[in-house]
DNA sequence: ACAAATGATACCATAGTGGTATCATTCAAT
DNA sequence: ATTGAATGATACCACTATGGTATCATTTGT
């Protein structure tokens, strides 16, 4: 079981790595490599967060991205959403009907109880935060 | 992203049903059937719960599974660790050098910190303790 | 014109998971 | 003794998510 996935965690390591790079414009190439971290895997990384807005990416020569918005404000959670989607530790229950006839399933409600748990640190956390720390 | 895995899920269910009977003696098939359940699969399951000492199996014609420990006994985070291995989060870090020259990598120490959290639950609750709820 | 960068896809390899099938063995009932 | 029902132990298959590469088009500074 992982919490974070490797695109969640290359993107946060290039967003802290890019907060504290000057000039801000960075390529993928030099980040991947800096990082030690596959250049084309970052690449297409680093296009999910310009399409979402956290960066604002260059084309041509001398392009590349930069951060577009103010670190405090880019929380983890939400970095973990645009990678893996939904936060929610209890799907299965759901879409399976097993726990049709019974309301309140304890298992899932256990389950529920800790997925909160972890949603709100995870909401807690931001790239500033992480920087801080 | 979930937390159980239908294999750990059926595996508590099962347990949870298997408190509740009598007889004590079950057949996979039976649980199956009355859990709504793919009975083969049920099965597999049971022969793990078995093998790590939760179940008593008895082979041969009105054979069957029944509880060989006090459901208060049975962790979920047991289960957990037994269908899906050790409850860890941040395994991608450590495999692979990323943080090898950081020592307190600030984002590793949050996912650790939030594992700490969901194990601590884990911990917490019991077979017994799920039936109660 | 050219090189370097992103945009957008398509593709591939691997592993984990859910699930089925098979054969051997045991045991109760007849 | 024979048979049927059950587990023990594997082997196998299908599907999906994930990590990663490759390719072609487009943009842009020099």
């Amino acid at each position: 079981m992982n919490l974070l996935t490797r695109n969640t965690d290359y993107a946060v390591r290039a967003l802290i790595y890019m907060a504290g790079k000057v000039p801000a414009r960075v390529s993928a190439r030099d980040i991947g490599r800096d990082l030690g971290l596959p250049g084309p895997f970052m690449r297409k990384t680093l296009q999910v967060l310009q399409k979402a807005g956290y960066l604002i990416s260059t084309k041509g020569k001398s392009g590349g991205f930069e951060l577009a918005q103010d670190t405090k404000k880019i929380r983890l959670v939400d970095l973990v959403t645009l990678f893996q989607g939904p936060v929610s530790m209890g799907d299965c229950l759901f879409k399976k009907k097993i726990c049709s006839g019974i309301k309140s399933c304890p298992l899932r409600r256990e389950i529920l109880d800790i997925e909160a748990l972890v949603l709100e640190r995870l909401q807690g956390v931001t790239v500033a935060s992480l920087i801080k720390g």
